[in-house]
DNA sequence: CTTGCAATGACTGAT
DNA sequence: TCATTGCAAG
């Protein structure tokens, strides 16, 4: 039992409740997980069936390194057992074995964000309405918030009150929208993220045996950030814990940031009402930041009202002030933090991985990614668009899919004409409007033309049956040959291969190289069953659609410094945290200044973002940036002032240090743009510390004024002539070189030397 | 049917 | 700024 004496008391009662509903709230950096983690490994040294506990997470990069330690205490068979994923991860997987039960195949396919956007975008052209009114994101956050409260397309077009508001909103016939939506869907054997959801409620809800045996096989159910449920996974769990009531939730509402997809605080503030037997365990003590971090996020957080009263305290050392940096852009905001962490690696012999910058939105990321790689500290942006939301992979996933189920129209429509094969867009459409008009699948009309005739020219309907011959001869091997070896040969035939190698560009290169990293990727997979067994293509699609690229932790990113957002950092801990862009408008997100809970979410996640530094924060923001490509002032955020000023230091590398902080409240509040602009050079003069790094060889050639007949050195493939340039500026290059011919460059990533 | 260019609108957040 | 869409010409 030696793995319960590392705990404190709080944990220790905590992991020792495991019978009756329990809730724990951990502030920031308590050893959450810890608990977690230990309670699950307590409840089978106690005996208790690994089978029986379902563990529940957000992300599978949380439930695999809660697996990986619980196998270090317990042992991998047994750990195994164990139900532990995401929500959705898990109930994927459940509704595959019961999907008959809901008309659905058992290799119904997982519709992703974009797919879920498409399909809506071509229903609301077949309604003939304006896209502009019906904008496909905005109808597709009222689907998706509609079913995340259970409520289906007949509910929805019967509640009067949601209907009126969409009257209201000018858009009457969304209902209209979410009827065809939820039909296509179904018609495609087809589930969005949401559905995972809501059909493991209508399941649980319609069979009761299938409830029972849940019922009773889950008899403990712990999880995790339970402040980020939804009414949809809230329901779930109380169905399931119902009999046996061994719940344990574990949560923070002071790190609750995903209203927005629905998660609903009050089911964290009401969980007593729900189990009036609920024993409450409260870990306050923090053990991964500073003094002055701990004091200064609870400042903050002390703003917001709606919470539950916790004082979060620590025993470590103080640690040092807080710093504001100032700076008079965006560009410069990255320099600036690029220096810092260079300073800080040298004086603090700190490694890359130490750093994190933490920022509002995805497009923040540009600066720091260019003033990181003139200093050539290596960096992992996480977040942004991942491996499997690539075109080329969402392309090749494509021929996946409709093989394992041709009914998935948004993969059809994908590949019906990728690579091209002549079935442009009025085939297309010409097909679709058969297929509504016969109430069948796009398929059907495909592998039926006697039964229902579209009125295609010979030449086109000879196209149509190669591809579907194709797709069918596929589908043939699906249980025959292993994952690896359909997948190749689909890659291959489909054409796909070919038409990517024969692009020479860069960026066709690298899409080329992620179609083999994907490839390499099925042939692990293929390996990994056990000898006697074979892995299929089917099996590798099962979870695809859930994966994200946080999940894909290469050994080449060991140490390297993180970029990410905010959302994306909950759970991590990094040394030296910087949290970016703190501008009005940005963080707090100017979506959010409409109401107080809003701003309250912004709150919380701006005391997520400092909670996560170890030993040092650093806040900035600019007093100008770039955004949709004009140059807008800001003022400074709001949080900034929020934190007691004994924990902040105040300084502005541009201008020297020493400004109080009264001068940024003064220019929050009054809105004084940067006083002066400095030139360049001046700017350059102040740069502190290692700001001048050299680069290793050459400079990123979109700094040097190519023309072409220059001759040029570059790093690995010599001295060669600059023979043509795209783009103006350039941002393309044609250099020949003597060694290995023609070659395109992308002036933003290559280095070359202009040589005479 | 495909290609190439001009016009346009998007930046929260993520399973 | 960037990616997607609409339109005209081959």
């Amino acid at each position: 039992m030696s793995y319960l004496d590392t705990l404190n008391p709080q944990q220790l009662e905590a992991v020792k409740h495991t019978e009756g509903p329990s809730m724990v709230i951990a502030g920031a950096g308590s050893g959450k997980t810890r608990v977690l983690t230990y309670r699950i490994a307590y409840l089978i040294e106690r005996g208790v069936d690994p089978f029986n506990i379902l563990a529940l997470t957000f992300t599978n990069k949380a439930a695999r390194e809660m697996k990986g330690r619980i196998a270090q205490i317990i042992g991998d068979s047994e750990a195994k057992n164990i139900s532990m994923g995401t929500f959705h991860s898990v109930f994927a997987r459940i509704l595959r074995h019961h999907s008959d039960k809901l008309g659905y195949p058992s290799n119904f396919t997982i519709y992703d964000t974009q797919d879920s956007r498409s399909l809506l975008k071509t229903i609301i052209k077949e309604l003939k309405l304006d896209d502009k009114t019906y904008k496909p994101n905005l109808v597709h956050g009222r689907i998706s918030s509609a079913k995340n409260n259970l409520i289906s397309a007949a509910a929805y077009e019967a509640n009067s009150d949601i209907v009126t508001e969409d009257r209201m909103s000018g858009k009457p016939r969304l209902f209209e929208i979410y009827k065809a939506y939820e039909k296509r869907c179904f018609m495609a054997g087809a589930m969005d993220f949401d559905d995972l959801l809501f059909k493991t409620n209508v399941l649980l809800r319609d069979h009761p045996d299938v409830l029972h045996f849940y019922q009773h096989r889950f008899r403990y159910i712990l999880v995790d950030e339970y402040q980020d449920t939804n009414y949809s996974q809230y329901l779930i769990v109380k169905k399931l814990a119902d009999v046996f009531q061994n719940i344990c939730v574990v949560g923070d509402d002071a790190q609750s940031i995903y209203s927005f997809r629905g998660a609903n605080i009050e089911n964290i503030l009401n969980f007593k009402n729900d189990y009036p037997e609920c024993v409450t365990f409260k870990l306050e003590q923090n053990y991964r930041s500073t003094k002055t971090i701990v004091n200064a996020a609870n400042s903050i957080i002390a703003k917001n009202k709606d919470q539950i009263h916790k004082t979060v305290w620590t025993d470590n050392d103080s640690g040092n002030k807080i710093k504001v940096i100032r700076t008079l852009t965006d560009n410069e905001e990255g320099k600036v933090i690029s220096n810092l962490i260079y300073e800080l690696k040298v004086n603090e012999q700190a490694a890359n991985a130490d750093f994190a910058i933490l920022y509002r939105t995805n497009a923040q990321s540009r600066s720091f990614e260019e003033a990181l790689r003139k200093l050539n500290l290596p960096y992992k942006i996480y977040g942004g668009l991942s491996f499997y939301q690539r075109k080329e992979i969402k392309d090749l996933l494509a021929y996946f899919r409709l093989t394992a189920n041709p009914n998935d129209e948004e993969a059809l429509k994908r590949v019906i004409n990728y690579p091209k094969r002549g079935i442009g867009k009025t085939t297309v459409e010409k097909i679709i409007v058969a297929a509504n008009q016969y109430e069948v699948g796009m398929w059907d009309v495909l592998i039926n033309p006697g039964k229902y005739p579209v009125g295609l020219p010979g030449a086109t309907q000879n196209k149509i049956n190669t591809f579907i011959t194709a797709i069918k001869s596929y589908a043939v091997d699906l249980e025959k040959v292993d994952a690896y070896e359909l997948a190749q040969s689909i890659a291959r035939s489909s054409g796909i291969l070919k038409d990517l190698y024969d692009d020479k560009s860069p960026e066709g290169v690298a899409r080329y190289e992620n179609i083999q990293a994907l490839l390499a990727g099925i042939k692990e997979f293929t390996e990994s069953v056990g000898e006697n067994e074979t892995a299929y293509l089917s099996d590798f699609m099962v979870d695809v659609a859930l994966l994200t690229d946080a999940d894909e932790e290469k050994e080449e990113d060991l140490d390297k410094i993180t970029l990410m957002t905010i959302h994306a950092s909950k759970g991590l801990e990094f040394p030296y945290v910087f949290i970016v862009g703190l501008e009005e408008n940005l963080f707090p997100s100017q979506m959010a200044l409409n109401s107080r809970s809003e701003l309250e979410e912004e709150r919380r996640l701006f005391y997520v973002a400092l909670t996560r530094a170890e030993k040092k924060a650093t806040l900035s923001y600019a007093t100008s940036r770039y955004r949709w490509g004009n140059l807008i002032t800001s003022e400074p955020s709001r949080f900034i002032e929020e934190i007691d000023t004994e924990f902040l230091e105040v300084n502005n590398p541009t201008r020297g240090s020493g400004r109080s902080l009264n001068q940024v409240n003064l220019e929050r509040k009054v809105g004084i743009p940067g006083k002066k602009v400095f030139s360049d050079k001046q700017r350059k003069l102040k740069k502190i510390g290692a700001a001048d790094a050299k680069p290793k060889s050459g400079t990123p050639a979109n700094k040097l004024d190519l023309k072409v007949g220059y001759n040029v050195k570059h790093e690995h493939f010599g001295k060669g002539k600059v023979v043509g340039l795209e783009g103006d500026p350039p941002v393309k290059a044609t250099v020949f070189f003597p060694k290995v011919g023609n070659k395109q460059l992308l002036l933003k990533f290559a280095r070359l030397e202009i040589v005479e």
